[in-house]
DNA sequence: GTGAAAGCGCTAACAA
DNA sequence: TTGTTAGCGCTTTCAC
């Protein structure tokens, strides 16, 4: 910035103001500045105007992966929203490890990011606690923080599409219906093994239910486990686009009712069709990044709670009769 | 920085050396001033030190889109690198918008990002010879650069691949055999046609070739025109993943052969499996970034460009015959 | 082993 | 309309 002012013949400042487009700077002088900011190759450095500024016009995102698409599309729309802002996004995957998220976390606050977007792993975040305190503001996104963190919050009704979805397979005529699930101290599978739970009343049997972290050989043993039941099961419910697509797998085209929790590219061309309860990972991005720019604009009302409906789509496989 | 150095009563350069871990300081001492950082929950404003650094440790990724199976994929691998080498990753989608692009890479380079990892929209990169010069390296993945700008790139074998799945379905008999592409302005779809084109020889016939952006409509179009011809396709070659799964909606279950360039999930559950050509986006990105890092540490060898190979996973809709 | 002073590139406040 | 000065929070240099 001194070098296109000397090159311009102008103070510095005269070129900061033609920079930000302030007023008051006779058009000839801009104009001579501004060739000498081409001249030059000038471009401002955002470090410096930051580090004066206080504010990064910088936002992080942590998510558990990014290259998993329900991450990616909740992502993508998180970063629409920044960029139509005027920020910049910085992401990160936790890989579902709670120290690395803290990791992440601590680095984007020494960063000092403007706010937080995250997909939580794990259950403490007070670390968090400071942060907020100190006014970077936080939205959890799918998952909730622990009772006594007080931030915006986006989920989805998980108890509400599986009750959804299981209510389906029994008004088709099941009444032995299988849930396979995930690691229980995940929220959002905790809340879905409740919303089953409470759509099969008396029906509910404990044997019919898997909740752990899956994998091809996991549910694989799971189902063959509960195949081999006296009264086994004519329908699955799975808890997550993971789980579905490894159960598919693991079905190895046997024929059997399925609907599954979150949609996912081709359930429609299988055959059959999987049905499935879908959700909006790319609505519930946008949210989030709304809610943090609220937030940003001075907004401190109490928390928000946004939760999102979910759809149930048939297609087939969910209409299978037992 | 300066409370945390009157809390503890010493001199301000004194934190900063117990911050930075140097040598020199007394045990005691580098003690107090721990105990005061943590006491006033004092965290470095990185801001500041990137400042002073001139280095921010930050890369800049910008790809068509963060939602799209393969660039989410290629953006993990180059997060995890960037990660590992205690570095933070600014992303932005530049949705195929050769203006948007150059908007995002402006941005970046005036955050001083220390280096940019780029799959290129557009034909012209002129913009960053300036950044290039300036110091700021940037690695090209999936598309090069136009000739005579000189950054490292890694790109699959297009042409190799494309042979190789045309070449797979004319072992299984078929001499009529498809090929849709995609805009042919996009480098990738035209090295394919091109490795299309050489495995066809003289069965080669143009009105078997569609080269436009693919939507359903298009792809449902150029379906049914080829259809219609006196000697139709029997076999299809779908030119990236895209269009494989466009095609395979507008097929309708019509049974043909069918091969495509790009993996996709669930490739193996369709009836019959889908076989592919596979690249590996995961590599792609790893091996961008790590070109990418080599320079940050001062490798000023050659442009450095990286082939990818390819392979063929056959899954059955490739080995239908006529 | 510790500290004082200068300066990274910019903008806010004030002066001319 | 333009310029001068101070200072954002840190690191580097050099002196104690």
């Amino acid at each position: 910035m001194k070098d296109v002012a000397s090159a311009a013949g102008v103070a510095l400042k005269t070129v900061s103001r033609v920079v930000n487009d302030e007023p008051g700077v006779h058009p000839a002088t801009a104009a001579r500045v501004r060739e000498a900011i081409d001249r030059l190759g000038y471009s401002r450095n955002e470090s410096a105007r930051v580090l004066r500024a206080g504010r990064t016009s910088t936002v992080g995102l942590v998510i558990e992966d990014l290259a998993d698409p329900f991450y990616s599309a909740l992502g993508r729309a998180v970063e629409d929203v920044v960029i139509g802002e005027g920020c910049l996004l910085l992401s990160a995957s936790s890989s579902e490890d709670p120290a690395r998220e803290r990791e992440l976390v601590r680095t984007f606050c020494a960063r000092r990011v403007d706010g937080l977007i995250m997909v939580p792993a794990g259950h403490d975040h007070s670390y968090l606690r400071q942060e907020l305190e100190a006014g970077t503001p936080a939205v959890f996104a799918d998952r909730p923080p622990e009772p006594g963190l007080d931030v915006d919050t986006v989920l989805c009704d998980n108890a509400g599409g599986a009750e959804l979805a299981t209510r389906h397979l029994l008004a088709h005529g099941h009444r032995r219906i299988a849930f396979l699930g995930d690691d229980p101290s995940i929220f959002t599978a905790a809340r879905r093994l409740h919303g089953y739970r409470s759509a099969m009343g008396h029906l509910y049997d404990e044997r019919l239910v898997a909740m752990r972290t899956p994998t091809p050989g996991s549910v694989r043993a799971d189902l063959e486990r509960m195949l081999l039941l006296d009264r086994p099961p004519t329908a699955l419910f799975t808890g997550n686009g993971r789980v579905t697509v490894t159960a598919l797998r693991a079905l190895e085209g046997r024929r059997m009712a399925l609907a599954g929790f979150d949609d996912f590219e081709l359930a429609d061309l299988l055959a059959p069709g999987v049905t499935v309860v879908a959700q909006d990972p790319a609505g519930m991005g946008r949210i989030a990044a709304e809610l943090l720019f609220r937030r940003l604009s001075g907004d401190d009302a109490p928390s928000r709670h946004v939760t999102l409906p979910v759809r149930l789509i048939p297609r087939g496989s969910g209409e299978l009769p037992p």
